[in-house]
RNA sequence: UAAGCAGACCAAUCUUAUCGUUCUGAACUAGAUUCGGAAAGGAAAGUCUGGACACCAAAGAGUAGUAUAGCGGAUAACACCCGUCCAACGUGAGUUGAGGACCAGUGCAACAGAAAGAAUGUACAGUUAGGCUGUAGUGAAACCAGGUAAACUCUAUACGGUGCAAUGUCAAGUAAACUAGAGUUUGAGAGCUACUCGCUCGAUUCUAAAGGGUAGGCAGAUAGAUUCUAAGAGUAAUUUUAGAACUAGAUAAAUGAUAAGAGUCCGAUGUCAUGUCGGAAACAGGAUCCGGCUUACUGGUCUGCUUUUUUU
RNA sequence: GGGGCAUUAGUUCAGUUGGCUAGAACGUUACGCUGGCAGCGUAAAGGUCAUCGGUUCGAAUCCGAUAUGCUCCA
């Protein structure tokens, strides 16, 4: 397993994500926020993922930049958690949703929650949907 | 020494280790590979301006409109810049200035005042009288062929319009659905423009309502009015010649995280001196590219000058 | 990346070539009519005209800059 991020690992098509926000569902660890969507993708990689922050809480494109940074960084060092667990193709974006800029080290403990509650998540799901 | 004015420049942290991003060169075992190279600013910002570049079927003419406004220079061009005159402010170094024209025309002027435009009054003084002259009083303005043009306007000069979401190209996909109203070879309508003329195309077109498909790749797009150095021209802005350099090209959008050390600044404390401890590091992130303006903002260095006081 | 608009009382808006004390409706507060409520009437409060400069004797109004909000584009 490497800790890369690269092009292929990264959510980059404009309809994918118009089809995520119609059709896709949620889980929420604060300050993140999770729309996740089962479907095919044209990448290697057993999922793609994407981070967004919101204009109206940040203003500048420097303090954007920055928190975009660190939520890379953290899922970069997580994503084990996710790639370990699932068996189907995932798509998925991670907003931010606090008004304030978060440390680090208090960021990736979130980061590593949000992850273990969406396995959680579709694996119940995967469950019910067998019985 | 203190306070201040003007200008120029430097840094916007660095090193090492581990993991990682974008572009790119090479290697081979040919891809979830390995080894190298490059990777944000003085404002990249606001979009206030001037261009380059692209399209609009000659990109034509006129009107309208907009901008600029002492004089001269400089530039690809400009509202910027340089020099200079004048005005206002400042003790001064200096700063600021939309700084043409109310002897072309029209309009406007609250309150006060006799009177605010073709108006001539009151009191006092001068003079023999008529009248004329001066002073007073109101007001921002009545020192008269008055004031006001960031009032219309006039004069001079400049400007065709739209903007890289321009534009070209490749791929994929679809439907000229239907309904209602209006017009049309006696020329409807279209050609991105405020209007007119001219020019070009021209047989089905327009409006309302309601629906279907795409929203991806590549080019444009990074070597240029480029940067640096030297010598000359010019008071200067700027420019000529020679030499050297290659300096981001992303597209849900690339520079980050952790640890250690070094350096800068501030505060406290101590010493003859080196220190010790604690804290801080602003504004802010390319998106076709350049010139300027405006706004935001941390620390420091240097140069020239002014004023006042003290000392030598 | 590039265009276009707006900002006046708590809210929705007027404000006409720059001039007298910036108005209206709704809302708020007080008082009155009622035994009380609703309703009606009377009165009052509430504005640095988004912010900062300039032109002018005088600016909500004219000009410039800044801030905030809305909106359009292939």
């Amino acid at each position: 397993m490497k800790f890369t991020l690269g092009k292929q690992e990264r959510l980059k098509s404009r309809k994918l994500i118009k089809r995520l926000y119609e059709e896709g569902e949620s889980v929420k660890v604060f300050p993140l926020k999770m729309m996740y969507l089962q479907t095919k993708h044209d990448s290697n990689y057993p999922s793609r993922a994407g981070v967004s922050v919101p204009k109206r809480n940040f203003k500048l494109a420097v303090d954007r930049n920055k928190i975009k940074r660190l939520m890379r960084e953290t899922y970069r060092k997580n994503k084990y958690i996710v790639y370990d667990a699932i068996d189907k193709p995932y798509v998925y974006m991670i907003s931010y949703l606090a008004k304030d800029e978060w440390e680090y080290a208090s960021l990736e403990k979130k980061m590593i929650k949000l992850l273990q509650v969406f396995v959680d998540e579709i694996k119940t799901n995967q469950h019910e949907k067998t019985i």
